[in-house]
DNA sequence: GCACAATTTGAACCATGGTTCAAACTTCCG
DNA sequence: CGGAAGTTTGAACCATGGTTCAAATTGTGC
């Protein structure tokens, strides 16, 4: 098992390689999806032999639950980012949602992999749901700030919040890189549409 | 294997056992999910033995493709209505909205597991997507025609059509019917966003 | 009742794919 | 060098879960 140095040399070159196997395991499970992806296939993907995976990591469940962290550790910056600013809601709703449409589908088109909590058990589920639920209420904050300053109509924000969250993950369903737009186009529209869509 | 009797009685059993497991086969998918759904699970549903499941199907994709194409059935006969009436464009895909919302939620909550056509291997899947795409054509034809009749402002209608299906289809991650509010409700208010942000 | 077809059973089979592990190899000081 | 710690290998192991099938049961026409 790893981690067994005291070493700062050994434990900076252990750290480098995990975060070298999850960018790999990143790639395929957004290539070939959850049920697709095989240990095997990530081992591939690095020229590695499959044990050495497990060298690293405990098992498949805990490659994917950071998988999902470091994306939605992506998204949380992208949520700051926007917090920080001084727009008004509208602004920053569509600044939101664009990011999140970058993000979501930038570098390899993808499956839906890195959103999946379901396949996640009980110890990590939690952990990654949290990260989440911490996410998507950013969207309910800029809702319920765009409506207390008249900009927005009245809605449930939570409701809201999950259909326009729901149009955004979608886009990994069906955005190709050589589908004639970019994530940052694709990411423009919807943020037309959407914001609009609250729109007082 | 079945189907070697001539004896429309017969024949006629065996179409009701067959949307019989069918109907079971759908609950089960929606509560647990495409990959935590065994056939035993299936079986147990019925109270049944699991090998009388490939009595009536070849294997477990067969099983899915036919759930799959129940569901597409519900929503392109949906599409059929919408088209008939002669409504303004944007009433129409409020109606579209709302009904693909509930056709969706109603009943058991669920997963996506009716809309996976990934998890189809190419026999099946290219079957099942042109259906798809012939529903999804729907919501694009709604789109244009309310451009050309200048109730819509003008966007790419493919882009927007996958937009709003998106934010339909994710409510099965998270509508639950005990959530306080009815699928018929949440179709409204994803209506109210989405219609509004293609309008002129 | 009997024979024959149709249906149902469930234990056994088997492919897939995650996981283990002892051996081989590398790295890095002393 | 020498050897200990760290790393990598890949074949073998094994659990899960889809699938098969011969036998048992039920249904049907004569």
């Amino acid at each position: 098992m790893v981690q067994t140095s005291a070493d700062p040399r050994v434990q900076q070159k252990v750290l480098e390689k995990k975060r070298e196997i999850l960018d790999a395991a990143s790639r395929v499970f957004r290539r070939r999806g959850l049920q697709s992806t095989g240990m095997r296939d990530i081992a591939a993907e690095l020229g590695m032999a499959v044990g050495n995976l497990y060298y690293y990591f405990k098992d498949k469940e805990e490659l994917l639950a950071f998988v999902q962290e470091g994306t939605l550790e992506g998204l949380l910056d992208l949520a700051v980012q926007v917090r920080k600013n001084r727009l008004p809601a509208d602004a920053r709703l569509a600044l939101l949602i664009e990011g999140h449409v970058v993000l979501l589908n930038e570098g390899i088109p993808g499956s839906l992999a890195h959103l999946e909590v379901e396949a996640l058990r009980e110890p990590w589920r939690r952990k990654v749901q949290d990260q989440r639920d911490a996410y998507e209420r950013t969207f309910r904050e800029i809702l319920e700030e765009g409506m207390a300053a008249g900009v927005f109509r009245q809605t449930d924000p939570k409701v809201t919040a999950m259909a326009i969250l729901g149009a955004l993950n979608w886009t990994v369903k069906w955005f190709r890189p050589d589908g004639g737009k970019t994530a940052l186009e694709i990411g423009r529209e919807c943020a037309e549409l959407l914001v609009r869509g609250v729109m007082a």
